[in-house]
DNA sequence: AATAACTTGGTGACAAAGTCACAGATTACC
DNA sequence: GGTAATCTGTGACTTTGTCACCAAGTTATT
């Protein structure tokens, strides 16, 4: 590793900043691209734990008959706690990933990354804060999916996902229904009746006119 | 914390053979017993991390409708991932909980808690593992409630929670149905159909004569 | 430019699950 | 023994998910 792949590296991992200059020379740190729609499947053991620099990696769930649950996101500074987890318990990983935007990643080794957080309080805490947040956000998802209709599950993902300068997104109904666990044809169909009811537009591949304000946030 | 009292803690956290009688002699640390029905309410701030000898605790999220789903239960030997996460991470506690079955229960104070983990390597790796054990059974949770009929589902409940000498289990319907985070009425039909199938026998309070080996575990 | 292959979205019929409003049945308890 | 609380059953209805298929738009191929 160089000095200034090391200095990007901390401006998206501050809480590495302890390490050493011996440290960053093991043998096996890399930083690799990713090109888009690389994946992991279930059950592979995995030799480098990635920590994200830049793009967008999907973790996601496989049911039997092929169907997908997408659990959450990666983006620059974040490393998957699932990961985490399946090297610190010496687990196999049982989720797959998929990398939606060609992606930066750096490539620790199992064994250097767990000699770092045992060493390091900032890593350490950084990596339990990430566990912290993917429990409660995966544990608002089961609350979601079990108790919210889909119209105000859309509802939340568009406001999510646009903002009050941008009342467009450009997505399939495809893609939204495997956003969010469900079907096609339920997206369309709710989607439909949203636009007679004057709350957004739809065309091709994309959601316009979405007047956030109005979307529904609650049953 | 007395001789026999540390002995008795070990035998359920043997990660904790580490600390020396001075830290076990730290302020704040005491066993307690916790009656059934005592809850946590979701949003509290803690004081002391939990650690469980004895007993069962549930860990649930409440709807805004006042509907619930259990995220996971703990007995002895356990420790709540949620709430390691929110004292780590320092946030507010996003579940609550409810005593079971009457609990024996080691408090730490969350200042000691952390140095305990930051200070002793056998617990640091027990709560790692703790933490991926759950963020395993919550994606598998999401996985089930996405993919799976509530037919499978109750059969895998039966499943888990009788043996092959045990073909019986108390439970009334609406708890079951709060396990499964489904309504009642749906769980009274289903066991209904299974029961005209020959797969088990509904009575009051409990199901019996359960066929373990003949109920669908699949699609 | 013509064709084929693929993507995206629409539709109707149906099945599965959840909701609502009750009504009996059984049990607990004073 | 009577009253209240708990547990279960049922029918009508809504929402969501599934299946099969079609139509329009897009891209690739020649």
């Amino acid at each position: 590793m160089q000095k200034d792949q090391i200095a990007e590296v901390l401006t998206r991992f501050p809480s590495l900043a302890e390490l050493t200059s011996e440290e960053w020379q093991e043998e096996g740190i890399s930083i690799t691209t990713v090109p888009a729609n690389f994946t992991i499947d279930e059950g592979e053991f995995l030799e480098n734990a990635p920590l994200i620099l830049d793009g967008l990696v999907r973790i996601f769930k496989l049911s039997s008959d092929g169907r997908e649950v997408t659990l959450y996101r990666l983006t620059a500074g974040e490393c998957c706690p699932l990961i985490a987890s399946s090297i610190l318990g010496e687990t196999v990983y049982e989720a797959s990933a998929c990398v939606e935007k060609p992606s930066l990643v750096l490539n620790v080794p199992t064994k250097i990354y767990k000699k770092w957080i045992e060493k390091h309080q900032d890593f350490r805490q950084y990596i339990f804060q990430s566990f912290a947040r993917r429990l409660i956000i995966m544990s608002n998802l089961i609350d979601d999916i079990n108790f919210k209709s889909i119209r105000v599950r859309i509802s939340e993902y568009l406001i999510e996902h646009t903002s009050a300068e941008n009342d467009t997104l450009a997505i399939t109904h495809d893609l939204l229904a495997i956003e969010l666990g469900t079907a096609r044809e339920v997206i369309s169909r709710t989607l439909k009746k949203m636009e007679k009811e004057g709350l957004l537009r739809v065309a091709r591949g994309q959601i316009t006119d979405i007047k956030r304000s109005r979307l529904p946030t609650d049953e």
